[in-house]
DNA sequence: CTCGTACCTGAACGGCGTTCAGGTCGGTAG
DNA sequence: CTACCGACCTGAACGCCGTTCAGGTACGAG
Protein backbone atom coordinates (compact mmCIF):
# COMPACT_ATOMS: atom_id res chain seq x y z
CA UNK A 1 0.00 0.00 0.00
CA UNK A 2 1.54 2.97 -1.35
CA UNK A 3 0.12 6.33 0.58
CA UNK A 4 -0.39 9.95 -0.59
CA UNK A 5 0.44 12.97 2.12
CA UNK A 6 -3.16 13.55 2.54
CA UNK A 7 -3.94 10.12 3.36
CA UNK A 8 -1.41 10.07 5.68
CA UNK A 9 -3.38 13.03 7.49
CA UNK A 10 -6.12 11.65 7.54
CA UNK A 11 -5.08 8.41 8.83
CA UNK A 12 -3.29 10.59 11.47
CA UNK A 13 -6.77 12.61 12.41
CA UNK A 14 -7.92 8.80 13.19
CA UNK A 15 -4.88 8.10 15.21
CA UNK A 16 -5.78 11.78 17.27
CA UNK A 17 -9.62 10.19 17.87
CA UNK A 18 -8.40 6.83 19.18
CA UNK A 19 -5.29 7.33 21.28
CA UNK A 20 -5.22 11.17 21.97
CA UNK A 21 -2.50 13.60 20.84
CA UNK A 22 -0.03 12.34 23.58
CA UNK A 23 0.24 9.17 21.85
CA UNK A 24 -0.20 10.34 18.48
CA UNK A 25 3.73 9.39 17.77
CA UNK A 26 5.61 8.88 14.23
CA UNK A 27 5.81 5.51 15.35
CA UNK A 28 2.62 4.88 15.90
CA UNK A 29 1.00 6.55 12.95
CA UNK A 30 3.47 4.61 11.19
CA UNK A 31 2.26 1.52 12.71
CA UNK A 32 -1.31 2.36 11.98
CA UNK A 33 -0.47 2.49 8.09
CA UNK A 34 1.41 -0.50 8.15
CA UNK A 35 4.61 1.34 6.86
CA UNK A 36 7.90 2.04 9.01
CA UNK A 37 8.54 5.26 10.43
CA UNK A 38 10.89 6.62 8.53
CA UNK A 39 8.29 6.72 5.40
CA UNK A 40 6.40 9.51 6.70
CA UNK A 41 9.72 11.92 6.73
CA UNK A 42 8.87 11.44 2.63
CA UNK A 43 5.75 13.18 3.67
CA UNK A 44 6.46 15.72 6.22
CA UNK A 45 9.63 17.56 7.12
CA UNK A 46 9.13 16.69 10.87
CA UNK A 47 6.53 15.86 13.52
CA UNK A 48 5.33 19.43 13.96
CA UNK A 49 4.62 19.65 10.26
CA UNK A 50 2.73 16.62 10.53
CA UNK A 51 0.43 18.38 13.48
CA UNK A 52 0.25 21.23 11.22
CA UNK A 53 -1.98 19.56 8.74
CA UNK A 54 -3.91 17.71 11.34
CA UNK A 55 -4.66 21.13 12.47
CA UNK A 56 -5.70 22.59 9.66
CA UNK A 57 -7.46 18.95 8.75
CA UNK A 58 -9.26 19.25 11.59
CA UNK A 59 -10.68 22.99 10.88
CA UNK A 60 -11.07 22.45 7.56
CA UNK A 61 -13.87 19.35 8.44
CA UNK A 62 -15.55 22.00 10.63
CA UNK A 63 -16.16 24.58 8.34
CA UNK A 64 -19.29 25.16 7.86
CA UNK A 65 -21.88 27.86 5.70
CA UNK A 66 -21.89 31.05 6.82
CA UNK A 67 -24.54 33.63 6.89
CA UNK A 68 -23.73 36.96 8.19
CA UNK A 69 -25.84 39.68 9.29
CA UNK A 70 -23.50 41.58 11.89
CA UNK A 71 -19.94 41.31 12.60
CA UNK A 72 -21.09 39.86 15.94
CA UNK A 73 -22.94 37.28 15.08
CA UNK A 74 -20.34 36.52 12.49
CA UNK A 75 -17.71 36.55 15.45
CA UNK A 76 -20.01 34.56 17.03
CA UNK A 77 -20.40 32.20 13.97
CA UNK A 78 -16.54 31.83 13.58
CA UNK A 79 -16.03 30.99 17.45
CA UNK A 80 -18.65 28.13 17.39
CA UNK A 81 -17.86 26.73 13.81
CA UNK A 82 -13.78 26.85 15.83
CA UNK A 83 -15.50 25.18 19.31
CA UNK A 84 -17.51 22.53 17.34
CA UNK A 85 -14.43 21.65 15.43
CA UNK A 86 -11.86 21.15 18.09
CA UNK A 87 -14.72 19.15 20.26
CA UNK A 88 -15.44 16.78 17.26
CA UNK A 89 -12.06 15.23 18.16
CA UNK A 90 -10.28 14.14 20.93
CA UNK A 91 -8.02 16.57 22.29
CA UNK A 92 -8.37 19.25 19.92
CA UNK A 93 -8.23 22.17 21.63
CA UNK A 94 -4.97 21.86 22.87
CA UNK A 95 -3.38 20.11 19.47
CA UNK A 96 -4.99 23.55 17.99
CA UNK A 97 -3.47 25.29 20.80
CA UNK A 98 0.09 24.20 20.40
CA UNK A 99 0.13 24.58 16.46
CA UNK A 100 -1.38 27.61 16.83
CA UNK A 101 1.38 29.00 19.30
CA UNK A 102 4.26 28.11 16.57
CA UNK A 103 2.92 29.68 14.38
CA UNK A 104 2.84 26.49 11.85
CA UNK A 105 -0.83 26.19 10.88
CA UNK A 106 -4.34 27.05 12.25
CA UNK A 107 -3.81 30.54 11.43
CA UNK A 108 -7.38 31.10 9.70
CA UNK A 109 -9.71 31.38 12.48
CA UNK A 110 -7.91 34.47 13.78
CA UNK A 111 -7.47 36.10 10.56
CA UNK A 112 -10.98 35.55 9.52
CA UNK A 113 -11.70 37.33 13.10
CA UNK A 114 -9.60 40.12 12.56
CA UNK A 115 -10.83 40.66 9.09
CA UNK A 116 -13.94 40.91 10.32
CA UNK A 117 -13.48 43.68 12.92
CA UNK A 118 -11.71 45.76 10.50
CA UNK A 119 -14.89 45.42 7.74
CA UNK A 120 -17.04 46.54 11.03
CA UNK A 121 -14.75 49.72 11.03
CA UNK A 122 -12.44 48.54 13.45
CA UNK A 123 -8.81 50.29 13.91
CA UNK A 124 -6.22 47.88 13.21
CA UNK A 125 -4.38 47.43 16.14
CA UNK A 126 -8.05 46.75 18.09
CA UNK A 127 -8.81 44.40 14.99
CA UNK A 128 -5.58 42.55 15.92
CA UNK A 129 -5.79 42.25 19.05
CA UNK A 130 -9.44 41.49 19.18
CA UNK A 131 -8.96 38.50 17.50
CA UNK A 132 -6.37 37.51 19.03
CA UNK A 133 -8.32 37.80 22.47
CA UNK A 134 -11.29 35.86 21.10
CA UNK A 135 -8.96 33.37 19.66
CA UNK A 136 -7.45 32.57 23.36
CA UNK A 137 -10.86 32.60 24.78
CA UNK A 138 -12.31 29.67 22.76
CA UNK A 139 -9.36 27.59 22.62
CA UNK A 140 -8.81 28.07 26.63
CA UNK A 141 -12.53 27.28 27.20
CA UNK A 142 -12.65 23.91 25.01
CA UNK A 143 -9.16 23.32 26.57
CA UNK A 144 -10.27 23.02 29.71
CA UNK A 145 -13.87 21.95 28.61
CA UNK A 146 -11.75 19.00 26.65
CA UNK A 147 -9.50 18.43 30.16
CA UNK A 148 -12.71 17.35 32.17
CA UNK A 149 -12.50 14.21 30.22
CA UNK A 150 -15.58 12.11 29.90
CA UNK A 151 -17.53 15.00 31.37
CA UNK A 152 -18.66 16.03 28.07
CA UNK A 153 -21.70 18.19 26.92
CA UNK A 154 -22.23 19.17 30.45
CA UNK A 155 -25.14 21.51 30.64
CA UNK A 156 -22.95 24.67 32.04
CA UNK A 157 -20.40 24.11 29.32
CA UNK A 158 -22.52 25.97 26.58
CA UNK A 159 -23.89 27.92 28.67
CA UNK A 160 -20.43 29.42 30.04
CA UNK A 161 -18.70 29.24 26.83
CA UNK A 162 -21.65 31.76 25.45
CA UNK A 163 -21.51 33.53 28.55
CA UNK A 164 -17.58 34.07 27.91
CA UNK A 165 -17.94 34.96 24.00
CA UNK A 166 -20.60 37.80 25.33
CA UNK A 167 -18.66 39.26 27.84
CA UNK A 168 -15.81 40.02 25.05
CA UNK A 169 -17.82 40.68 21.99
CA UNK A 170 -19.23 43.29 24.71
CA UNK A 171 -16.16 44.69 25.24
CA UNK A 172 -15.76 44.77 21.90
CA UNK A 173 -18.97 46.89 21.14
CA UNK A 174 -18.02 49.08 22.99
CA UNK A 175 -14.56 49.82 21.92
CA UNK A 176 -15.41 49.58 18.03
CA UNK A 177 -18.38 51.90 18.95
CA UNK A 178 -15.33 54.42 20.58
CA UNK A 179 -12.65 53.86 18.26
CA UNK A 180 -13.69 53.14 14.95
CA UNK A 181 -14.16 55.46 12.05
CA UNK A 182 -17.10 56.88 14.14
CA UNK A 183 -20.16 54.99 11.38
CA UNK A 184 -23.01 55.77 12.53
CA UNK A 185 -24.74 52.33 10.91
CA UNK A 186 -21.08 50.91 9.89
CA UNK A 187 -21.52 49.41 6.17
CA UNK A 188 -21.19 45.85 5.95
CA UNK A 189 -20.69 43.66 3.11
CA UNK A 190 -23.77 40.63 3.30
CA UNK B 1 25.46 17.46 48.12
CA UNK B 2 22.06 16.65 49.47
CA UNK B 3 19.00 18.30 48.21
CA UNK B 4 15.87 19.30 49.62
CA UNK B 5 12.71 19.68 47.14
CA UNK B 6 12.84 23.83 47.46
CA UNK B 7 16.48 23.32 46.13
CA UNK B 8 15.72 21.51 43.34
CA UNK B 9 13.07 23.47 42.70
CA UNK B 10 15.00 26.67 41.94
CA UNK B 11 17.56 24.99 40.54
CA UNK B 12 15.03 23.84 37.84
CA UNK B 13 13.82 27.56 37.66
CA UNK B 14 17.82 28.00 36.70
CA UNK B 15 17.43 25.27 33.98
CA UNK B 16 14.31 26.66 32.86
CA UNK B 17 15.90 29.92 31.98
CA UNK B 18 18.91 28.70 30.85
CA UNK B 19 17.76 26.03 28.11
CA UNK B 20 13.94 26.45 27.99
CA UNK B 21 11.23 24.38 28.47
CA UNK B 22 11.50 21.65 25.34
CA UNK B 23 15.27 21.18 27.24
CA UNK B 24 13.99 21.40 30.71
CA UNK B 25 14.20 16.71 31.45
CA UNK B 26 15.17 15.13 34.65
CA UNK B 27 17.99 13.87 32.80
CA UNK B 28 18.83 17.86 32.29
CA UNK B 29 18.10 18.94 35.85
CA UNK B 30 19.90 16.07 37.39
CA UNK B 31 23.25 16.41 35.53
CA UNK B 32 22.69 20.18 36.54
CA UNK B 33 22.36 19.15 40.03
CA UNK B 34 25.04 16.34 39.89
CA UNK B 35 22.95 13.81 40.53
CA UNK B 36 21.71 10.73 39.31
CA UNK B 37 17.97 10.98 37.27
CA UNK B 38 16.56 8.16 39.46
CA UNK B 39 17.65 10.66 42.35
CA UNK B 40 15.48 13.09 41.78
CA UNK B 41 12.37 10.51 41.94
CA UNK B 42 12.63 10.69 45.42
CA UNK B 43 11.88 14.22 45.84
CA UNK B 44 8.58 14.34 43.18
CA UNK B 45 6.29 11.78 42.05
CA UNK B 46 7.06 12.74 38.62
CA UNK B 47 7.88 15.02 35.94
CA UNK B 48 4.52 17.12 35.95
CA UNK B 49 4.92 17.12 40.06
CA UNK B 50 7.98 18.80 39.35
CA UNK B 51 6.82 21.33 36.67
CA UNK B 52 3.84 21.89 38.79
CA UNK B 53 6.28 23.24 41.34
CA UNK B 54 8.22 25.38 39.28
CA UNK B 55 5.11 27.03 37.65
CA UNK B 56 3.73 27.82 41.38
CA UNK B 57 7.19 28.89 42.44
CA UNK B 58 7.60 31.26 39.34
CA UNK B 59 4.36 32.94 40.64
CA UNK B 60 5.44 33.25 44.06
CA UNK B 61 8.66 35.02 42.89
CA UNK B 62 6.42 37.11 40.77
CA UNK B 63 4.40 38.20 43.77
CA UNK B 64 3.71 41.95 44.91
CA UNK B 65 1.78 43.92 46.94
CA UNK B 66 -1.59 44.93 46.18
CA UNK B 67 -3.09 48.00 46.76
CA UNK B 68 -6.90 47.36 45.97
CA UNK B 69 -8.40 50.86 45.16
CA UNK B 70 -11.29 48.83 42.71
CA UNK B 71 -12.23 45.57 40.86
CA UNK B 72 -11.12 46.52 37.72
CA UNK B 73 -7.74 47.96 39.56
CA UNK B 74 -7.21 44.79 41.40
CA UNK B 75 -7.81 42.57 38.28
CA UNK B 76 -5.53 44.56 36.44
CA UNK B 77 -2.90 44.04 38.39
CA UNK B 78 -3.34 40.51 38.77
CA UNK B 79 -3.13 39.95 35.55
CA UNK B 80 0.29 42.64 35.43
CA UNK B 81 1.54 40.25 38.07
CA UNK B 82 0.81 37.38 36.17
CA UNK B 83 2.59 38.73 32.76
CA UNK B 84 5.57 39.62 34.62
CA UNK B 85 6.19 36.68 36.64
CA UNK B 86 5.96 34.85 33.35
CA UNK B 87 8.19 37.35 31.35
CA UNK B 88 10.62 37.01 34.06
CA UNK B 89 11.50 33.58 32.33
CA UNK B 90 11.86 31.68 29.74
CA UNK B 91 9.13 30.10 27.90
CA UNK B 92 7.14 31.38 31.47
CA UNK B 93 3.68 31.32 29.81
CA UNK B 94 4.16 28.48 28.07
CA UNK B 95 4.85 26.16 30.99
CA UNK B 96 2.40 27.85 32.76
CA UNK B 97 -0.25 27.32 30.28
CA UNK B 98 0.49 23.63 30.27
CA UNK B 99 0.86 23.46 34.32
CA UNK B 100 -2.59 25.03 34.70
CA UNK B 101 -4.52 23.30 32.04
CA UNK B 102 -3.47 19.79 33.60
CA UNK B 103 -4.57 21.25 36.25
CA UNK B 104 -1.82 20.45 38.89
CA UNK B 105 -0.81 24.00 40.06
CA UNK B 106 -1.14 27.16 38.67
CA UNK B 107 -4.67 27.75 40.34
CA UNK B 108 -3.90 30.54 42.38
CA UNK B 109 -4.46 34.02 39.97
CA UNK B 110 -7.82 32.29 38.44
CA UNK B 111 -8.77 31.96 42.20
CA UNK B 112 -7.78 35.46 43.12
CA UNK B 113 -9.66 37.14 40.40
CA UNK B 114 -12.77 34.62 40.89
CA UNK B 115 -12.68 36.26 43.87
CA UNK B 116 -12.31 39.69 43.17
CA UNK B 117 -15.18 39.16 40.72
CA UNK B 118 -17.49 37.82 43.80
CA UNK B 119 -16.28 40.57 45.81
CA UNK B 120 -17.33 43.39 43.45
CA UNK B 121 -21.39 41.50 43.16
CA UNK B 122 -20.81 39.19 40.19
CA UNK B 123 -22.89 36.33 40.29
CA UNK B 124 -20.90 32.78 40.54
CA UNK B 125 -21.29 31.67 36.82
CA UNK B 126 -20.25 35.64 35.89
CA UNK B 127 -16.83 35.48 38.21
CA UNK B 128 -16.11 32.15 37.21
CA UNK B 129 -16.28 32.76 33.49
CA UNK B 130 -14.75 36.18 33.86
CA UNK B 131 -11.95 34.67 35.79
CA UNK B 132 -11.24 32.22 32.98
CA UNK B 133 -11.31 34.67 30.12
CA UNK B 134 -9.25 36.71 31.46
CA UNK B 135 -6.49 34.19 32.88
CA UNK B 136 -7.13 33.02 29.32
CA UNK B 137 -6.06 36.33 27.47
CA UNK B 138 -3.08 36.63 29.83
CA UNK B 139 -2.08 33.29 29.04
CA UNK B 140 -2.58 32.99 25.43
CA UNK B 141 -1.26 37.22 24.83
CA UNK B 142 2.03 36.38 26.76
CA UNK B 143 2.48 33.03 25.16
CA UNK B 144 2.44 34.85 21.74
CA UNK B 145 4.62 37.86 23.05
CA UNK B 146 7.41 34.82 24.28
CA UNK B 147 6.86 32.74 21.25
CA UNK B 148 8.43 35.74 18.83
CA UNK B 149 11.53 35.39 20.46
CA UNK B 150 14.52 37.50 20.95
CA UNK B 151 11.91 40.47 19.78
CA UNK B 152 11.25 40.86 23.18
CA UNK B 153 9.98 44.37 24.30
CA UNK B 154 8.62 45.43 21.22
CA UNK B 155 6.80 48.92 21.67
CA UNK B 156 3.05 47.54 20.48
CA UNK B 157 3.57 44.46 23.03
CA UNK B 158 2.76 46.53 26.13
CA UNK B 159 -0.10 48.37 24.49
CA UNK B 160 -1.78 45.48 23.00
CA UNK B 161 -1.78 43.80 26.21
CA UNK B 162 -3.63 46.59 27.82
CA UNK B 163 -5.61 47.37 25.14
CA UNK B 164 -7.13 43.39 25.34
CA UNK B 165 -7.14 43.89 28.91
CA UNK B 166 -9.65 46.99 28.80
CA UNK B 167 -11.90 45.01 26.14
CA UNK B 168 -12.09 41.72 28.69
CA UNK B 169 -12.84 44.49 31.63
CA UNK B 170 -15.21 46.98 29.32
CA UNK B 171 -17.09 43.42 28.99
CA UNK B 172 -17.40 42.53 32.81
CA UNK B 173 -17.92 45.82 33.75
CA UNK B 174 -20.86 46.05 31.64
CA UNK B 175 -22.11 42.28 32.98
CA UNK B 176 -20.99 43.08 36.60
CA UNK B 177 -22.99 46.49 36.35
CA UNK B 178 -26.45 44.61 34.96
CA UNK B 179 -26.47 42.76 38.18
CA UNK B 180 -24.64 39.48 36.42
CA UNK B 181 -26.59 37.87 33.07
CA UNK B 182 -29.08 40.42 33.28
CA UNK B 183 -28.12 42.82 30.39
CA UNK B 184 -25.86 40.90 28.25
CA UNK B 185 -27.42 37.34 27.57
CA UNK B 186 -26.52 36.20 24.46
CA UNK B 187 -27.88 33.26 23.21
CA UNK B 188 -25.63 30.26 21.35
CA UNK B 189 -25.94 30.67 17.61
CA UNK B 190 -25.42 27.53 15.64
C1' DC C 1 26.52 2.72 69.45
C1' DT C 2 22.53 1.48 66.91
C1' DC C 3 19.22 2.22 63.79
C1' DG C 4 15.74 4.33 60.88
C1' DT C 5 15.17 7.28 57.28
C1' DA C 6 16.27 10.68 53.92
C1' DC C 7 18.92 10.82 50.03
C1' DC C 8 21.38 8.83 46.39
C1' DT C 9 23.75 5.26 42.82
C1' DG C 10 23.90 2.45 38.70
C1' DA C 11 21.74 -0.10 35.51
C1' DA C 12 18.10 -1.16 32.84
C1' DC C 13 13.41 -0.88 30.00
C1' DG C 14 10.59 0.80 26.49
C1' DG C 15 9.43 4.66 23.71
C1' DC C 16 10.45 8.80 21.24
C1' DG C 17 12.02 11.93 16.81
C1' DT C 18 15.12 11.70 13.30
C1' DT C 19 18.77 10.22 9.78
C1' DC C 20 20.67 7.54 6.12
C1' DA C 21 21.97 4.26 2.62
C1' DG C 22 19.74 1.53 -0.18
C1' DG C 23 15.63 -1.04 -2.29
C1' DT C 24 11.17 -1.38 -5.20
C1' DC C 25 7.99 -0.15 -8.60
C1' DG C 26 4.99 2.45 -11.83
C1' DG C 27 4.98 5.58 -15.54
C1' DT C 28 7.32 8.16 -19.18
C1' DA C 29 10.81 8.83 -22.88
C1' DG C 30 13.50 7.02 -26.51
C1' DC D 1 10.52 -2.98 -25.57
C1' DT D 2 13.89 -1.19 -22.83
C1' DA D 3 15.94 2.20 -19.92
C1' DC D 4 15.54 5.30 -16.66
C1' DC D 5 13.66 8.51 -13.05
C1' DG D 6 11.31 9.97 -9.26
C1' DA D 7 8.00 8.80 -5.74
C1' DC D 8 7.62 5.82 -2.09
C1' DC D 9 9.35 2.71 1.15
C1' DT D 10 12.72 -0.57 4.16
C1' DG D 11 15.76 -1.59 7.95
C1' DA D 12 18.99 -0.27 11.01
C1' DA D 13 20.92 2.87 13.83
C1' DC D 14 21.75 7.26 17.03
C1' DG D 15 20.83 9.87 20.94
C1' DC D 16 17.43 11.51 23.67
C1' DC D 17 13.47 10.89 26.93
C1' DG D 18 10.57 9.41 31.56
C1' DT D 19 10.50 5.95 34.76
C1' DT D 20 11.60 1.77 37.80
C1' DC D 21 14.20 -0.94 40.99
C1' DA D 22 17.43 -3.11 44.03
C1' DG D 23 20.81 -1.70 46.69
C1' DG D 24 24.20 1.73 48.88
C1' DT D 25 25.57 5.73 52.11
C1' DA D 26 25.42 8.99 55.74
C1' DC D 27 23.32 11.69 59.28
C1' DG D 28 20.51 12.70 63.30
C1' DA D 29 17.64 10.80 67.07
C1' DG D 30 17.34 7.32 70.74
Amino acid sequence: MRYRRTDLVDRAVGVLDEVGVDALSMRHLAADAGVQPSALYHHFANKQALLDAVADRILELGRRGTEIVTWESELRLICAELRDAMLAHRDGAVLISRVHALGGGAQEPERRMRDALLRAGAEEALARVGARTLLHFVLGHVGQEQARGAGAGSPGERDDFALGLGLVLEGLAVSVRGSGTATFAPRYSR
